[in-house]
DNA sequence: GTTGAAAATCTTCCGCC
DNA sequence: GGCGGAAGATTTTCAAC
């Protein structure tokens, strides 16, 4: 799938405000209310915007600590058990499987640094882990778009 | 600040669907629209709710190739310099300071392999980069939410 | 927090290019 | 194929309670 460059523009503009009328997004990319609907309806039903959602500041929602643990894991551990075992998370924001000396990168929201240490205590003991890694966010200091699924 | 429940199942709800009606949102929580509707702009106006974005597939817009890229910097480089440096490219997606080794860790997407390489030496050429260490991603297992500033 | 009304927006339809 | 204008339906918004 390709997308011309108002629809990237349309993403854009949802992208830092997803509130904004179709008449105002249309303003600023030259299209009437009723032609950016339409093309928002096409990029959804293509999948390339798979939904909208919120922006949260998670020290405000009581996740002050952030981290990234590194996964290594046992031999012939497929990508699939690693997501299974992860999902069961709720304090697993994003995971992915990497290149490199790590089998997985985690990323872990807790709302202090003993919630975090139990919450790398448990990934570290789950059955596919063999060792971990891990860094503590300081200051986040961008974080730009929202990718993928919900859940 | 401490929010109560019903102000995390009203973040729960949009940040699932950020387009859900008040009244919509109303039913499930027990509230009125517009009850609902202050309490957002309450959670707005105390920083809880930073914004409302789009969620997108990164491969469908085009960037198919996904990865992190720790920085080591030199002597003296203040966070802000690392945000203002990073900031001025839209293939980074997320960036922070971090413990250990690394001093900054940073999410990109590109288009393609020969583009993120691109980026990567343009980012190792700054000013305030000592040194690179970078990792490729695989699949995406999970991403869960949102948070921070657009920009 | 709720109700009700006004204003803005969303959504669909239709004619046009 | 895509776009703009206009209609009704829905939502947001702001009163008063």
């Amino acid at each position: 799938m390709r997308l011309n460059e108002l629809d990237e523009r349309i993403v854009h503009a949802l992208a830092e405000d997803a509130r904004r009328s179709y008449a105002d997004i249309g303003a600023e990319v030259g299209l009437s209310a009723p032609a950016v609907k339409r093309r928002v309806d096409r990029l959804r039903a293509e999948g390339a915007i798979t939904g909208f959602t919120v922006r949260v500041d998670p020290a405000a929602l009581g996740w002050e600590t952030e981290g990234f643990i590194e996964i290594y894991c046992r031999r012939n551990t497929s990508p699939e058990a690693i997501h299974r075992g992860l999902s069961r998370y709720p304090e697993v924001a994003s995971a992915s499987t990497v290149t490199g000396e790590a089998d997985a990168l985690v990323q872990v929201f807790a709302s202090d640094m003993r919630h975090f240490e139990r919450v790398l205590e448990r990934i570290a003991g789950e059955p596919f882990v063999e060792r971990t890694k891990s860094v503590l966010v300081l200051s986040p200091l961008l974080r730009r778009f929202s990718s993928g699924a919900p859940s």
